[in-house]
DNA sequence: ACTCAATTTCGGTGTTTGTCGAACATCGCA
DNA sequence: TGCGATGTTCGACAAACACCGAAATTGAGT
């Protein structure tokens, strides 16, 4: 097999001014990936394996591919790991307040469910 | 058959403290009920047949069903008619500020989508 | 009583979703 | 070169979803 070609396919990330509210919405309507969101909105920068949702790495990975489809969250490769930031600046240009208006209902609703 | 039962079953509606997040979010992330939202929140009240979206009427009772049970409108009978209204105050008091920035947002992505 | 209008409920269909396990790819390191 | 760690892709599966048409319900009007 060529090994010329890239190796991966590169990572899918919507523009910033073509983000979709409805795909933002589904992506936050998911308990799993709205942990993966709250934890992100404290840190930077964080790899995929060390959240503490326990559910199996694929599915995990299937909620970080929706999330980053979804324009929530941004992903870049390095070495082995792949690093997931939130996607501040472009969802408060996109949607302002959003994000934090969703994080203080989350607060409310119960930071467990 | 017994007709001194009640009709109809009584509509379900969840208390404002119990709307749950999710559930919410969940609702918001449909192009038709977001429709609904957006008419409703220009109206107090309004009946079910009256809205411009093209769908079943089967459909349209279905995500009727979708948005009272999450906690997003509320519904009372009158005769033949069923009346719907957003919850802005149950809303507001549970989750500050989540229902305007939605509807901000829809604003920004676009009213027709 | 009969009919019409508004809406729900009931079955059904096709799609999407969340979940998993197994297999694959990639990199760092011994 | 081989091993272990990290993470993805690939089916597969059950549950949920959006949608419809047909039948049932309910109340108003004739």
């Amino acid at each position: 097999m060529p090994r010329s070609t890239r190796r991966r396919p590169a990572l899918a990330h919507p523009e910033a001014e073509s983000i979709d509210l409805y795909d933002v919405l589904h992506a936050l309507s998911d308990p799993t990936r709205m942990t993966i969101v709250r934890i992100l909105r404290t840190e930077p920068e964080r790899a995929c394996g060390t959240f503490p949702v326990d559910v199996a790495p694929s599915t995990l990975s299937h909620h970080f591919k929706v999330l980053r489809e979804s324009g929530v969250i941004s992903q870049r490769e390095e070495a082995n790991r792949r690093f997931s930031a939130l996607r501040t600046v472009d969802l408060e240009q996109r949607f302002p307040g959003l994000l934090d208006t969703v994080l203080a209902a989350l607060a409310r609703n119960g930071d467990d469910a």
